[in-house]
DNA sequence: GTAGTGATTTTCT
DNA sequence: GAAAATCACTACA
């Protein structure tokens, strides 16, 4: 299980180290899955983060201590969650947007529906807290517990790139998502390696010191 | 495969 | 009262 520490660094190399992770969650059905893509948000200064309107009652946990999850209903239908990054009071997290099922697969199909193929189940971050049943009531959870924690586990190495931001509307300018290319399980538009340009031009190949696994 | 659209509720102004 | 870190459905290529 990652300890405190993995979290009290710079998000962008949390978000980095954590493609490849185990996202587990100990609840009625347990569950877990390999996480494939992540998204930093970090600090007031960037637009699209929530910490950006300053401390509110709803972005308590980005202020609080790092290894804490910080979930949100967005649309008014969907959860979302993030790890919290970062020292305390520096307002910082890692939205899991994707995860390559591992554990519990019927208990996903059961949540969400039981005809998607296995890639489908957590493909997209209101997709996968779907699956995962995490809801509000994890908010705030520290994930050096035993609920809601992310393990390292002996798997296969996996490429990551990086692109912009998707799914919001400010902040587009930033090349803060991270995900493992050419994996099945990565939402949104991917990498194709029949297409002589990428779709995403801002994607480049990972700095040795970011790379995980 | 892409494009358009509506659901739904919490938060903050 | 507007906006929001989304999804599923439809139509169409």
């Amino acid at each position: 299980v990652l300890p405190r520490a993995f979290y009290d660094r710079p998000t962008l190399d949390v978000a980095a180290a954590l493609i490849g992770k185990v996202l587990v969650h100990r609840g009625r059905a347990p569950s877990a899955g390999i996480i494939v893509e992540v998204e930093a948000y970090i600090g007031e200064s960037d637009p699209a983060c929530h910490a950006a309107p300053g401390p509110t009652k709803r972005n308590r946990p980005l202020y609080g201590p790092p290894g804490h999850a910080y979930v949100y209903l967005n649309y008014g239908m969907h959860c979302l969650v993030n790890v919290v990054t970062e020292t305390t009071g520096s307002p910082a997290a890692v939205l899991i947007r994707a995860l390559a099922p591992l554990d519990g697969l019927s208990a996903m199909r059961r949540r969400r529906a039981r005809t998607l193929r296995d890639v489908e189940l957590c493909r997209g971050p209101g997709n996968l807290t779907k699956a995962m049943g995490i809801t509000l009531a994890e908010n705030g959870v520290d994930l050096c517990g035993r609920r809601l924690l992310i393990e390292d586990r002996w798997l296969d190495a996996m490429t990551i790139g990086w692109s912009t931001r998707i799914g919001i509307r400010v902040g587009t300018d930033r090349v803060w998502r991270c995900y493992a290319i050419d994996h099945p399980a990565v939402s949104g538009p991917r990498l194709s390696r029949s297409l002589s340009e990428p779709i995403h031009a801002r994607v480049r190949k990972v700095p040795r010191d970011r790379r995980s696994v």
